[in-house]
DNA sequence: TTGTATGCGTTATCAC
DNA sequence: GTGATAACGCATACAA
C-alpha cells in the first residue's frame, strides 16, 4: 500500500480511502481515485485481511463447528455454506469436533480467538454444556444448524422434524403398515425430534411395541445391527422408519443379506435425502431436508443481517418445511405368507 | 498482554518472551517466568492469531483447496486433514473451487493473502493453468495430494492407481473374465491415470474392445449412463471397473434396476473404499486408498518438515500402494444362458 | 479534498 | 535478566 502511495504520489490514507472500497466517509476527487486504482491493479496490490483484522474490521472469516464431516448429510451442507459464505467474500474455517466433547470446546476458543466474523454451528452439541455456556455473551454472532431442541439461548434455523417424520408415518400407514418401527440414533439435536415424533404418533395409535423402537449408531453399522434386533422381535414390523438416510442403507443392506426384500417384506424410510438416496438400492423413500435454503437463512442472519448481541430474545429462529419424496424402499404391506413364499 | 504486564509488574515485552513459548533467546528468571504465567492465566490471556500474523510469524493456518466437498472421498480427506492439522494445532481453511475454472485461481489468491502456513491441493487442477502457474515462486509451500501425474513442478503425494487396477482386473481375470469394461471420468489426475492403467492391462491382451472405454460423470448418475452405453454393445462385458466408487454406486443401481444380478451376471469393482463401499448391494469389491497415511505424508511435508522453496527437485513426491479389496460385487464369470436363465 | 499521526497485539532489536 | 521501542499493514480522527 505504501508502494502504491508512493507510486501514485498520494498519502497512504488516501490510498487506503480508495482501496477500502465504498464507505468513504469524505469524498475524493475522481481523477486521484482513478490514479490510485491503476496503480494498485499494475503492483498487483491485495489487502492484507491480517492487518484488516487487526484493525477492528471484519476478518472474513466464517468459522464453521462440525461434528463429522464424513456423515454425507453434513458434507453437503459445509458444501452449501461454502458457496453461501464465498458469494459474500467470506472463506470458511473449518472446526471439527469428531464426537470428542472437549474437541469442541476448545474449538470454539480457537474460531473465536481467530476472529471469525461469526460462528456457524452444524448439529447438535448439546451435549458439550461447556461450549453453550461460552456461546452466550460470545462478542461474535453464532448460529445453530440442525440443533434440534432449541434452548431459546441462541439463534438457530431448524428443520420441522416432527412434520417430516408424520409425513413419512403417514405414508407408511397410507400403504397399510400397521407394525412400523423406529431406528434412532442418539438421542441428540434432530435424531432426537424425530425419535419423539415417532413415539408420539405411535402413542396415539396405541402405544409402541416393544422393541419397535431401537438405538444405533448414526452410521451403516448402524443401521444393520437395528435390523438384527428387530427381527428378532416375536413380531417384527414391516415397516421401520430410519431417523436417518445412513442408518437406512445400513438397513437396506442388512435386508438384503438376510434375503429379505424391500419393498415386498420390509418397508424402509430414511431421512435427509444425501445424494446417494436416490441410488440404493432399492432407492430410499426418505425426507428431503431443505439443505440450501436454511444454510443460505443462517449464513444470511449471520453476516448480511447481524444479530443483536445484547438482545436474545430478538433473535430468529426459523423452522422450514421438510418435505416427502416417495421413491421404492416403501411399498403396501402384503401378507405375511405371501410374502415369505 | 498490557494488562497481564501490569497485573505481574514486568514489562510487556518480559510476557511476550515468557508466553511466546520455549524459543527464548534470552534467559528468564524463573520466579518471573511463573508469575507471568500465572497472571496470564488468571486473565484469561490468549494470543491474538492475527496480530501473530501479521508480525510475519505463523499463522497456524492450512489452506485447502477441494474440488468437490460433496465427493465422499475427499470428505473423508478432509476429516483426515483435519485431524493431522489439529495435532499440529493447525486450523483448516477451506477453499472450495466446486468445478469452476476460476474459482479455484481465485481461491489460491485468497488462500495465500491469508497468509496461510501452507496449502493443500486435494485432486487434480490442472485443467486449470494458471492456478499451476501462480503456485510455482509462491511463497507459501503446496503439496498436492491425488494429483496424479506429477508435473514434477509441485510436491505431490500420490497413490499407484496404476497397481490398484492392475490388482482389479488380475482379480477379475482370475475369477475367469475377459470382457472386461472400464468406466472412467474425465481425464483428470487419479481417474485418467487409472484408465491409462486399463488402456495398456488391455493393449497387452489384444486391445480395448469398441464401447468398453466409457466416460462419464464422476457421480452415481454418471455410472447408471455408463451402464446403459455398455449394455447397447452387441457383446456387452461380463465386468465393469469403474475409476471410482461413487460411479459404481450408480453401477449397482443401473444394473439393479434392469434385472441384472451382481455378480452372477455382472461384476462390478470401484476405486476408492470410500464408507459406504461397504454397505452397497452387493458390497463392493474396489481398492482401498491409503487416505490416512497419505494426508498424514502430506501434512508432514508441508508443516513438519518445511519444504525448501528455492529447491523444487528435492521436494519429495512419495507414491504410496493401494490394496485390493475383494467383497461381494465380483464373482467368477457364469455362461450367458445359465446368467440369464 | 488530502496529508499526518496513532493504534490494533505481537515479536524482535536494541539498550540497560 | 529485563525494559523501551520499532515495525508488521491497515483504517481513521484530526489537522491542513
Amino acid at each position: 500500500m505504501r508502494d502504491v502511495a508512493r507510486l501514485t504520489g498520494v498519502s497512504q490514507s488516501t490510498v487506503s480511502r480508495v482501496l477500502s472500497g465504498a464507505a468513504t466517509a469524505v469524498p475524493i476527487a475522481d481523477d486521484t481515485r482513478e490514479r490510485v486504482i491503476a496503480a494498485a491493479r499494475s503492483l498487483g496490490y491485495r489487502p492484507n485481511p491480517l492487518a484488516r483484522g487487526l484493525r477492528g474490521m471484519k476478518t472474513m472469516l466464517l468459522g464453521v463447528i462440525v461434528r463429522d464431516i464424513t456423515d454425507p448429510f453434513f458434507a453437503g451442507a459445509i458444501e452449501a455454506v461454502s458457496l453461501e459464505a464465498a458469494a459474500r467474500g467470506y472463506n470458511v474455517v473449518l472446526g471439527h469436533a469428531h464426537g470428542r466433547a472437549d474437541e469442541a470446546i476448545a474449538l470454539w476458543g480457537v474460531l473465536e480467538a481467530r476472529h471469525c466474523d461469526a460462528i456457524l454451528m452444524l448439529g447438535d452439541m448439546s451435549d458439550q454444556p461447556r461450549l453453550a455456556e461460552d456461546l452466550r455473551g460470545s462478542p461474535v454472532p453464532v448460529v445453530a444448524l440442525w440443533e434440534g431442541s432449541k434452548p431459546a439461548g441462541i439463534a438457530s434455523v431448524s428443520v420441522d422434524n416432527r412434520a417430516g417424520i408424520r409425513a413419512v408415518l403417514a405414508h407408511l400407514v397410507g400403504l397399510g403398515h400397521r407394525r412400523i418401527g423406529f431406528l434412532a440414533g442418539r438421542r441428540l439435536g434432530d435424531i432426537r425430534e424425530r425419535e419423539d415424533a415417532y413415539v408420539e404418533f405411535m402413542t396415539d395409535g396405541g402405544g409402541v411395541p416393544d422393541g419397535y423402537l431401537q438405538y444405533a449408531s448414526n452410521d451403516p453399522p448402524g443401521g444393520v445391527s437395528g435390523l438384527t434386533a428387530m427381527l428378532e422381535l416375536g413380531d417384527p414390523p414391516t415397516a421401520v422408519v430410519a431417523s436417518t438416510d445412513v442408518l437406512a442403507m445400513g438397513l437396506l443392506f442388512a435386508a438384503h443379506g438376510r434375503g429379505i426384500h424391500v419393498p415386498e417384506q420390509l418397508s424402509v424410510t430414511g431421512f435427509d435425502d444425501i445424494p446417494l438416496a436416490e441410488f440404493s438400492i432399492p432407492a430410499l423413500t426418505t425426507v428431503r431436508m431443505p439443505t440450501r435454503e436454511m444454510v443460505a437463512a443462517a449464513v444470511t442472519m449471520l453476516i448480511d443481517d447481524g444479530l443483536d448481541p445484547a438482545d436474545p430474545s430478538a433473535w430468529p429462529r426459523p423452522i422450514l418445511a421438510p418435505s416427502l419424496v416417495v421413491r421404492a424402499s416403501t411399498g403396501p404391506v402384503v401378507a405375511r405368507d405371501t410374502a415369505n413364499a
